[in-house]
DNA sequence: GCGAGGATCAGGGGCGTCCCCGATGGTGGG
DNA sequence: CCCACCATCGGGGACGCCCCTGATCCTCGC
């Protein structure tokens, strides 16, 4: 929004590590890089895979680190969970759109994710917000940000199994998920034992899982608790 | 970002509804909106509590509301709760910069938290941007966000119980709590069954838990799987 | 009416979990 | 040297989890 002096360096340049396994990619960016950002981005250099991207980060300790999602060695998700860079921010630039993707990246640390399609200007705009603690995200991603934020996102997904559910072997399965035990179950839905462990059968078939462990898990991922 | 056709109107005029409940802010607001943001936003409406706002909202079904998060009657999650409006985007609008605010209202379903410090040219672009689907935070806010969605938060005090553990019970407790039976840790770390259980039993005693389900979620809940 | 499916419950069995008791060996500090 | 702590293991027991078979009652739709 406007230029924050405590998040990050405004007046000297952006210093910036440049991370995709396409050289043809990088030298695309870098070209529109010093076109578009001219006196206000720097690429320092640049890495292929995540092993390079992780020695980069650690001798640059760039401002930003531009990262594609799909990368040789463990995707980008893997460069940042192991690069110890305090005062670095990594941008997501990638050519999927998809929202596991997208919360993947956000979840493993990243500041920002804008797609392939990004202008060169816009992209240096971008760079320049996530340096100043901003976050960015291209308008049609930050809604699944947001919602998985706020916990409503894969509902959809998750209704195929979910909705084979019956509406007590849902109760069940979300005290059961939560830690309770079946005799606790039992006694907050008043049936008895039995009952809960005839809906619990139910709830692990459909759902194909073979243990509350797993159940605890699986409700977990879907933030259902 | 850019202007995206298919996220909102971006040749009509942005409408607004408008949440606080102080009136005299709610003035100053509308003026600065309409100095600035003249031929850009339209202000239909102003609420003062809970039950004014969700009416207002159902009446006028606007682009964007602006959500005071302090407010009589619930707070603006309440409003985002009771309101069923597929087309409007909120916008909180708060003087407080507090975490719990900041990511309470997002789990709430807002799409965006400015503080009331900005300037009346920033709310307008903010309106605009969130009018597009876009996120906006002040940039200070934006650490908050992606920090407690990265789940690095709260780091900091589980060391404190975790650091109580020697190494043999922190490998254990990291299978238990992945789902492994007692069995499998046992063959994983090629000691007996028994063992598994001294360590268990250790492990639940320094944590103060009673079970490996609480466990699970103690340790799903601080991301330590 | 009759079958399908949901909710309720029982008995019994195999195995997992968690606790009690105890034991041995190693390691490091007072 | 002894004590504290750790890692390793065992027996045995109470209870929880999960499955199986089999049952009753209800509702809904054909």
């Amino acid at each position: 929004m406007s230029p924050d002096p405590t998040a990050g360096p405004t007046t000297d340049l952006i210093t910036v590590v440049l991370v995709d396994d396409h050289a043809m990619f990088r030298r695309g960016v870098r070209a529109e890089l010093e076109a578009a950002g001219a006196g206000v981005v720097r690429v320092l250099a640049e890495a292929a895979d995540v092993d390079e991207a992780v020695r980069a980060v650690a001798a640059h300790a760039p401002d930003v680190v531009l990262l594609d999602v799909h990368l040789p060695g463990g995707g980008g998700v893997e460069v940042m969970r192991r690069s110890n860079a305090p005062g670095t921010r990594f941008l997501a630039l990638s050519v999927s759109d998809a929202a596991e993707d997208v919360i993947g990246t956000i979840r493993g640390g990243a500041r920002g994710y804008v797609t392939k399609t990004i202008t060169g200007p816009e992209l240096v705009a971008a760079i320049k917000r996530v340096s100043e603690g901003d976050a960015v995200f291209s308008p049609r991603l930050a809604g699944f940000v947001l919602d998985a934020f706020a916990g409503s996102i894969e509902l959809a997904a998750v209704d195929e199994d979910l909705d084979r559910l019956t509406e007590r072997e849902r109760e069940v399965m979300r005290l059961i998920a939560r830690g309770y035990a079946y005799k606790e179950v039992a006694k907050e839905l008043f049936i008895s034992i039995k009952t809960v462990e005839t809906h619990m059968s139910s709830v692990l078939r459909k759902l194909q899982l073979s243990s509350r462990h797993e159940l605890t898990r699986w409700a977990s991922d879907r933030r259902l608790l």
